[in-house]
Order: structure tokens, then C-alpha cells, then sequence
DNA sequence: GCTGGTAACGATACCGGTATCGTTACCGGA
DNA sequence: TCCGGTAACGATACCGGTATCGTTACCAGC
């Protein structure tokens, strides 16, 4: 307690055990040049007076902190959640520490580049590498490793792990048309994402592919929510007539779907086909459970993290982008109609 | 560049806006100590050089960070992403940035005090103050203000928010009986957990309150896991007779019996009523969905928060020990039943 | 003219560790 | 006896910031 925190420091330890600061930073980070009586003492000493060495203060001189750091937008979103997973797997695995860092602001989308002074914070001494989820901005100043996972840019300077968002749309439309859909409706995501425009191509696209006419008004934009997906859903469902499936482009806004469904006394799969995306717990354990494209996201975390500890070590990234396949995984909220129905 | 690690530090701002380091220090912090042109300068050297200040550094001599550190078993389970849901929405309101820290360990569970080493950690300069999860250890090294939230220990030296696990599953019961149940089986956590010792404690209290004699038979222990709570409801379904409701000490063991139930062709709530503890969002979305004890884990972590605030500021607690209610959610698990049958 | 006060800014110690270099004691060999 | 080498350990600069105190210039008031 002789210090204001009341903290115990090196020097306390090396005082009482009647040695340097130096020998006790020496046992602490298992020297050589120390005998091992010596050694056995100052031991002895930390763990009588319970010290802990300050990482921030190490970190400031040594550099290296065995650390790395995750910046998320929000810490419960499934998505974050499901990252962190990957994330953990791997970084645990090679011993290092995982620390995710999330922002004080309200509302993390309401600001573009919320990430930067997060990723400025972590920047000098505290982690080792930076993992960074769905940031806005395409470059940072820092000096760290860095990695990002589904970045809004479409190019960035760093690395970045990222889905095929496209494909994913495509496969699904692709299923829909092989149950004989042809009115399909799409809820597109906040525009401003490099994601969202992405799954909206394979909206384009799989309507090509099978010859079907682009029709504007089946054609809503959302941002990603339950809520504003179900008000989608029911701007879709009020046409005449109304589409026979309906894919969003995330499995919350497929909640949303389910939602505007049961308040017009519609069913699934029915009356309505829904495709989600995303792929979370929750589309396991709704009714009907929902036929979605998986994203893979703990292996995106895994990945990033594999990538991050590759930088941390010296070695260089061979790509800028890795892309991560995305799988079509059917459940019940979906079933095959009659071309003329 | 011109260090190693590549960043920029205030020296270089200093030279570069010509001023002192001093000067820097000041229009960083927003002291008033200082002309306006001469911040307006430096606040454009700042933004030109991409500079960010290192919380490490800072941290080191102000002894104040604007952080809170959150220490965790894991950060994917759900319980954990609610309770830091709870812990955001408070530190975010009051300005603080949250850092959730997972250990390095693949099990959490497999060390006990796992968690005394993160603390350790965190001890020094990079945060205000901690909030454990789920903690062995009775009582920490450190001078850092530090809050429990739901701790193995019955005592401890740090405030702790715990749910009112006794009258969680007296309510329960009381609930049960209301419904003419007279047979109740019980599903115990894992006897070392203070938790599970409580809601045991709750089924006993139950019973007696009632004038139910207890019968060792109906009660199992599990240990809130969903494959155990299977194989305990199979060992109480297989009893001559059976019980009539089943209270599990988790939601996760409920679900155990559902697939229990199920094996044997019972259907919930006809054959067997069930109720769960915890509230999970899959309590919701199961069929039927799952009469459960509500632990309001949300509220817990901002009750921590709000705790470990006030000690930041200085405030004393009054108590050490603060208890959050728990809310019996009725839902469509359970029915009533003929005394008789 | 001299003093006192204040606004604006600089110089420097310091936080708690680590890296680097220096110092001491002791030993073997010529 | 003297020298060189090495094992064990101490002294000190330094990391990048902040806190404290000192300094300078300028102005009002006597």
C-alpha cells in the first residue's frame, strides 16, 4: 500500500527480497542469468505479496504483449458472437490472450469509422495484432498486424476475410427456381454495405440465370433488422399477387418475414417460402426452422486469427482478400409449387 | 516511422507542430491552459499525422483509462453475451469503454481460479475497475475496484450480484402445485456451483411448503447441461410411477427432457409438464416453448456496472452482496392435472 | 520605474516495467 | 602474480505519455 493505487510493484518485490529490480524482472521473465537460489527467493517474495506485473507498463517497453486484440462493433450481436468463437479457437491455441474491445458509442452504426479510435487506443502497446469486424474504414494508421473480417470496402490495405456473399444469394435463388418459384421477393440490406450490395448481385443474378424478369417492385431495402424486415415483408405481401418466396438477405430480417407472415395469418412454408442469411442459432430453433446460406463465421474468426498471428510473426499475407464459401443449408421453410399457382 | 514500432508518438507531433510535448498533452486533454490558435494547430498536425495517444502510456501515469475490463469464462455462451449486454448499456451511458477479456485456457472450467491470472492482468494500469464472471476465487490481488456477478463462493470480499436462485425455484413450485402436480422430480446443477446448492435448496423448501414429503427418487443431479438432463429424465421417467412435472435446474437440462420425452413418445404438456431455469432465447423458440425461471442476467451485469462505477467514483458499497429478482415466465410447458390421475 | 498578477508555454521528473551495459567476485591457466 | 573469462547481479536509460513546477512576456496599478 505505499504506492496511491496501492498496487504492488517490481520494486517492492526486489525490496523485500533484497535484490535488484533488474533480477526480479530477470526470474519474472525466466532468465538465464540468475541462480536458482536467488531465483527460488524472489519467487517466494511474489507470490507472499501477491504481485502481478502491469502488462501496460511491460508492453511499453518491451513491445510484445502475447495479446491480440479483437474490435467489435457491438459484443452480443450473433454474428460477433459466433466471430469471437473462431476467433478464440485459434488464438487460444497458440497461447495467446484474447481481448475485445468494443465501443462506448450508443449506437456503433451511427458514426462511420467508429472503428478508428478504437483501433487508435489499441494501437500502442496493448495488443500485439488487431482483428477488426465489419469496419468502415479502408485503411488505419497503425503499425500492428491488422486483419479484418467482412470490411464495408470493397478494397482495403490490409488483409480481409470476407464471404461470398454473391455466390450465396446465387445458390439460394438457384433453389428457390428449383421449386418452381418464379415471383421471389428480396429484402436487400443497408446499400452502404460492401456485403449488402454483394448478396443483392446474386439477387440480379440468380434471376437471370433462370430468365426470370426483373420486377422493382419485389425488390424492398431493409438493413439487416428483424423489425425493418418485417415492415419489408409486408410491402412485399400487400402486392397483387403476392411473391411465393421471399429471400432476405439476413436471417433476422427473416425473422421479420416470419413475423409479418403470421400477422396476415399467412404459413410457412405454405403460403410463403423464406430464405434467410447467416446461418445463426436462432434459424435452428424458430418454426419452421429457416432454410438459410451459412456463413461460415467462426471459420472467418479462425481464419482472421490464423492470418493476424502469420503477420505478428514476421511472415507476409500473400493475398489481400480471402474469401470463405458460403453453403446452402435447407431446413422447412421452403416447399416446391406449382408453376401455376 | 521514425520509431520502431512505426506509430507516432506525441514527441513527433510536438516537433512537427513546433510546440513542446507539454502543449501537446494540454490540447489532447482539453485544458485551458492554452491559446486557441495554438491548439487549432495542433489539433491539425494531430489529424494530418494520424495520431493517437497509447492508453498503455497514458494509463501508466494518470492512473485513469475510461475503461472497464470484463472478465469472462468464455465470450460466446449465452449467458455470458447477456450479461455483457447488460455491463455495455451501462458503461456506454456513462462514457466508459468496455474490454471483455477471455482467457488463453481451452477450458475455462478445467483450472479453478482460472481467473485470477486475468485479473492479475488487468491489475495494473489498464483499467478503472473489473467485473468477474462466474468467479472461483473468494478474493482478488488487486487494488482495483472489482464486482462479482453470480460467484461459486457464497462469501466473498468483493460485492457480488447474485439472482435469487431459492425463491427462483420456490416460485416454480409453488407454481407447480397450484396445478394439482404432487409427484415433482428435480433435476440438480453441479453440487460445487453456490447456484445450483441454492435452486436445490428452493425444491426442497417447494415440497415442504406444500406438506410433500420428499422422496430421494425424484431427485437427480445433473449438471445443467442438456445431454446429462437427458439421461437424468430418462433415470425419472423410468420410475413406477413417473413424475408428473420435472423442475430442471437450467434451461439447457429442460431441453435434456424434451429429448427424453420425446424418445418415449411423451408429449409436454400433456404426459409431462417441464420447467426451466435461466430464460434463455431458446426457451422461446422450443415446442412447446419453455415455462422458465427468469435470472433478468441482462440486469445483473448492469447492476455490476453501476456498482463498479460507483466504486471507480469513490462511493462505498453499502452491501456485499446484491440480489437480483428472478420472475417465473409462464409459457406453455407445464398444465394443470387431476390430484387422482 | 517597479511590483504583482496572469496567460501561455516549456523543462523535467515520474509511472512500472524491460534492455543495455557496467560491476563485482571468483576461477583457471600461464 | 597477473590476466582473461564468466556467472550473477546492479545501475541506469528508456518506452510514451501526464503532473508539476518553472519561465517568459505582457499588462495594470501604484
Amino acid at each position: 500500500m505505499q504506492h496511491l493505487h496501492g498496487g504492488v510493484t517490481i520494486r517492492d518485490v526486489a525490496r523485500q527480497a533484497g535484490v535488484s529490480v533488474s533480477t526480479v524482472s530477470r526470474v519474472l521473465n525466466d532468465k538465464d542469468d540468475v541462480a536458482p537460489e536467488t531465483a527460488a527467493i524472489v519467487r517466494r517474495v511474489i507470490e507472499e505479496m501477491g504481485y502481478a506485473s502491469s502488462i501496460a507498463a511491460r508492453s511499453l517497453r518491451s513491445r510484445t504483449t502475447n495479446v491480440v486484440g479483437l474490435i467489435v462493433p457491438d459484443l452480443w450481436h450473433p454474428f460477433t458472437s459466433l466471430v469471437i468463437r473462431g476467433v478464440n479457437q485459434v488464438t487460444s491455441a497458440h497461447g495467446y490472450d484474447l481481448l475485445a474491445y468494443a465501443s462506448a458509442r450508443r449506437n456503433p452504426y451511427s458514426m462511420a469509422d467508429w472503428e478508428v479510435h478504437l483501433v487508435a487506443q489499441l494501437n500502442g502497446t496493448v495488443t500485439d495484432g488487431i482483428i477488426v469486424v465489419t469496419p468502415n474504414a479502408a485503411t488505419y494508421r497503425t503499425a500492428l498486424p491488422l486483419v479484418a473480417i467482412d470490411p464495408y470496402q470493397a478494397t482495403t490495405e490490409y488483409p480481409a476475410v470476407i464471404a461470398t456473399n454473391y455466390q450465396g444469394v446465387l445458390e439460394a435463388m438457384a433453389y428457390l427456381v428449383s421449386l418452381g418459384h418464379r415471383r421471389i421477393g428480396f429484402i436487400a440490406g443497408r446499400p452502404d454495405l460492401e456485403s449488402a450490395k454483394r448478396r443483392l448481385e446474386g439477387y440480379h443474378a440468380g434471376l437471370a440465370q433462370a430468365g426470370i424478369a426483373f420486377d422493382p417492385a419485389l425488390l424492398v431495402t431493409g438493413d439487416y433488422t428483424r423489425t425493418t424486415g418485417a415492415g419489408c415483408a409486408e410491402q412485399l405481401l400487400a402486392l397483387d399477387p403476392p411473391p411465393t418466396a421471399i429471400m432476405a438477405s439476413s436471417d433476422e430480417t427473416a425473422f421479420g418475414v416470419y413475423d409479418a407472415a403470421a400477422r396476415r395469418g399467412m404459413r410457412i412454408p405454405q403460403d410463403l417460402s423464406v430464405i434467410g442469411f447467416d446461418n445463426t442459432l436462432e434459424s435452428l430453433s424458430v418454426n419452421p426452422p429457416l432454410t438459410t446460406v451459412d456463413q461460415s463465421i467462426e471459420q472467418m474468426g479462425a481464419l482472421a486469427a490464423e492470418l493476424v498471428l502469420k503477420l505478428i510473426q514476421g511472415q507476409p499475407c500473400e493475398s489481400r482478400q480471402y474469401k470463405v464459401a458460403t453453403r446452402l443449408v435447407v431446413r422447412q421453410s421452403c416447399r416446391a409449387i406449382d408453376p401455376g399457382s
